[in-house]
DNA sequence: TTATAATATGAACACTTTGTATATTATTAT
DNA sequence: ATAATAATATACAAAGTGTTCATATTATAA
């Protein structure tokens, strides 16, 4: 997690300014957080940051780019374990328990700080973007391995990388609103919700016992 | 659209002021963007800016609410005749022509610039906080209303605040991946895909030509 | 066309923030 | 204990901000 091979007072520093700079961006915003700001906040000498950081943009992409991968390691970790254990199970059912999913919402209320500062979009283009490509990417490969268990034979109706994307888009969404107001529900509920929509579709979710018209295609 | 009673020159001062903004914004990213760049290229004094607005954020979001204006009084208008429309026709399809959706993708390759500041969230919380609001506030509407027409005795298996924002959020990845993706389908292809992958799920998207787990629940 | 009201401009100003340099002190690792 | 590393205070130049003011230009309406 934090790095071994740095001296003492370095990872104590270090600790402390990103700690300050979260606090101060969810307190005022990104755009209005100066660096005295934070040495101040850090109780820090202002000339320590630049020991460390080039600039505020550098701190905040440091600090998530630990976030993203402890995340993305912890949840490949899971995957694989996953697409091991489904190997022998109907494989497009919604997994229910150990999803990625489920984890990612777990991992999100435990560090909520963070996740709200990234969904903001606090620090612009970058931070965003970075995620938006971590959760797509992992996407495609989900969804592609899926596919291939499933259509050796038929081509996708509609391009992975679109699905991918969608799949990312309603994940980030529902995670921002889940965090903006408060975690209303639990994790696994949420997790649920969404592999229900994801998989069955809003003509599920709205009409859940018309069983009727499903069969159709547009 | 542009303020009628405004002064000829300060029409024209203001649409430069935004023009040059957008341009800068996607040459070198929000934060780097300063007021001298924007009257510079604008070709104003320095001081003009200030006549017109607080700073540089106060611009960008005053030419984004004119564009959010533009769409949401447009679909508001369009919706209007869609539900009349639908009215004596089977509801939960997917409406295939002259949907808002298709209309929202239109939208955002007339206004390819905005859109792509928008979506990559330049200018930081607020503006993509209020087009999310935007975009999930529409939803809702739309929602309900078709919850209505189909469910009048069945509660949702999911709150309807949380299909608005699943909604919302893959639309907003669908268009934001186009869009940086340079448009590489027409409008209403992704808005073809968009339909499909939203009211039949992934499931049908994935594999579809089997019908055969549908029926099934989780 | 002309009067006058509204806009645009350049220069100057105080202020904040940034990033770097330097000399000094404090803490750590071994 | 000591050599290496980290933190600090102070100082500085550079860049950007937001405002004021006097002056010039342009639009609008009578």
């Amino acid at each position: 997690m934090t790095d071994k091979s740095l001296d003492r007072r370095a990872r104590r520093t270090r600790k402390l300014l990103s700690e300050a700079l979260f606090a101060l961006i969810l307190e005022k915003g990104y755009d209005a957080v100066t660096i005295e700001d934070i040495t101040r906040r850090a109780d820090l000498g202002r000339t320590t940051f630049y020991l460390h950081y080039r600039d505020k943009e550098d701190l905040l992409l440091q600090s998530i780019e630990e976030t993203a991968d402890e995340l993305a390691s912890r949840v490949a970790h899971l995957y694989e374990e996953i697409s091991q254990t489904e190997m022998n199970q109907p494989p497009s059912e919604p997994s229910a328990s150990a999803s990625p999913v489920l984890f990612v919402f777990q991992h999100a209320a435990e560090n909520a700080d963070i996740y709200r500062i990234i969904l903001r979009g606090e620090g612009a283009y970058q931070v965003m973007h970075r995620i938006r490509e971590i959760a797509s990417r992992y996407a495609m490969g989900f969804l592609s391995a899926r596919f291939k268990e499933n259509n050796a034979n038929n081509a996708p109706s509609i391009p992975l990388e679109v699905i991918a994307n969608f799949f990312a888009g309603s994940l980030l969404g529902m995670l921002t609103w889940w965090l903006e107001s408060g975690m209303p529900y639990p994790p696994a509920e949420m997790a649920h919700m969404f592999r229900q929509m994801t998989f069955l579709g809003l003509q599920q979710a709205v009409q859940p016992l018309s069983e009727a018209r499903l069969g159709k295609k547009g």
